[in-house]
DNA sequence: TGCGGTCTGTACGCTGTCGCACATTAACGC
DNA sequence: GCGTTAATGTGCGACAGCGTACAGACCGCA
């Protein structure tokens, strides 16, 4: 394949044998999607799965009064519709895309029946669902007990390693929905980190200077989930080669 | 069987096809457990998967700080220790025994085992998994929008759901421990909680007295957990039917 | 019947975050 | 360039929850 574009950009659909692979793969659609774009809104039917490649989409507990939090961020390293195969038939959250990019999708019942196979991609997909697991209860801790400033950490740089740049575009208003916090709250820990040198950012655009000092800087939270997304992958190479 | 003790009182249990169950049930253990034992540690190798009968076990996020948050409860409607069967081989979080009482416990190789012949267990374990992100997902919403009194409303009315009585045993410092706050914060919404005739308690005995007041009280997040948990409900009632 | 310990109630000052209002600045289309 | 709009900066009062300290209430036990 000539393009730029390629399946297995994906972690999981990169790390699944090549019979499995070939069974799916004519029936995966590279679609392209735009930040803010809602993907599921909560208890909706799930029509596709989506495989990401260089989006970035957040999966979000909305509130009744308008607000909303995120509870996980999810790159190229899942998958987003996880009840497919779970067995129920609706979206647990609110997806919305954080940052645009590509996607492979695929319909729900081939999902399903490819993950019915009880084969390597049902092992991938429930191994990934445990890291989500994780990275959902260490959100929950990370909201009662951790201040805007550690979150905003912790949150930039669960981003930034789904890109492969050092910039991100976003702008402080979408950071507070995603944290469910003011715009003001962000602003003040985003004017603290970029007066100690860790970051810059100017109307959307937002560098990452010191990568380093902002894990630091950051909560414990951060680490765990990086910890369980690192065995996770290391399982997927595994795969990939085995 | 004479005894009061019976596997099937555990929903999961109860709703799998005679054959399946008789698969596992030599292997089965009763276990009594207390209130306050620790019974996974975060990133510890599970032994057992549990399937509880009258105990209620919390699913605690801990902190780096030594303070906690309660990420999700889990009583006879569901199973401890998911990632048995979801691939990986270590508790995705810290699990706590919140309410005295019994499960049978499983050997993990027996667990996985069984899961893996892609039966009605692997269907009813994944639904269940489902339902327990959208209360994790829930969870992370309400700790970052909602006051304790809320949370503490939601708290009981969860707790209460898992038990046969109308009276929890449980004091506010426990509570306070499995919500993330100050011991002294839950006293202040106990209080007007109690002031209000919704609830009265004394000395860790905590009686509801008006159920569906306290559940106006309380913040949307119960009633979508309860709403999920109920569609699983049924999906086992089908189950054990059909 | 009194004693010790556990559980609950209350008070006070502190801090982080909120909600609001408004000022300032950079990017973009014309 | 020029004005519009989006994005960011700032200030202020309000308030929920925190940490600490201590007082009362109830329970079991000697």
């Amino acid at each position: 394949m000539s393009s730029i574009h390629d399946p297995k950009q994906n972690h999981l659909l990169g790390a699944i044998p090549d019979d499995e692979f070939e069974r799916i793969a004519p029936h995966l659609e590279l679609v392209s999607l735009e930040r803010s774009e809602l993907l599921y809104e909560f208890d909706e039917a799930l029509e596709y799965g989506y495989f990401p490649t260089t989006l970035i989409a957040s999966l979000l507990c909305s509130m009744e009064d308008g607000t909303s939090a995120e509870v996980a961020v999810v790159g190229n390293e899942g998958v987003l519709g996880v009840s497919i195969f779970m067995g129920g038939q609706t979206s647990l959250t609110q997806v919305t895309i954080q940052h645009s990019g590509h996607a492979y999708r695929l319909k729900s019942s081939i999902l399903k029946a490819e993950f019915d196979h009880c084969g390597s991609l049902q092992h991938l997909l429930l191994r990934y669902t445990q890291t989500l697991i994780v990275q959902m209860s260490q959100t929950t801790g990370c909201n009662r007990r951790h201040s805007v400033e550690q979150q905003l950490c912790r949150w930039l740089l669960l981003n930034i390693d789904r890109l492969p740049t050092d910039e991100l575009r976003m702008t402080q208003e979408l950071i507070a929905n995603m944290l469910g916090v003011r715009r003001e709250s962000i602003t003040e820990a985003a004017v603290r980190l970029q007066d100690a040198g860790l970051i810059s950012y100017s109307r959307g655009r937002i560098q990452i200077l010191d990568r380093h000092r902002l894990e630091a800087q950051a909560c414990e939270c951060y680490d765990i989930v990086k910890k369980q997304y690192d065995s996770l992958l290391a399982d997927l190479a595994d795969k990939a080669v085995g």
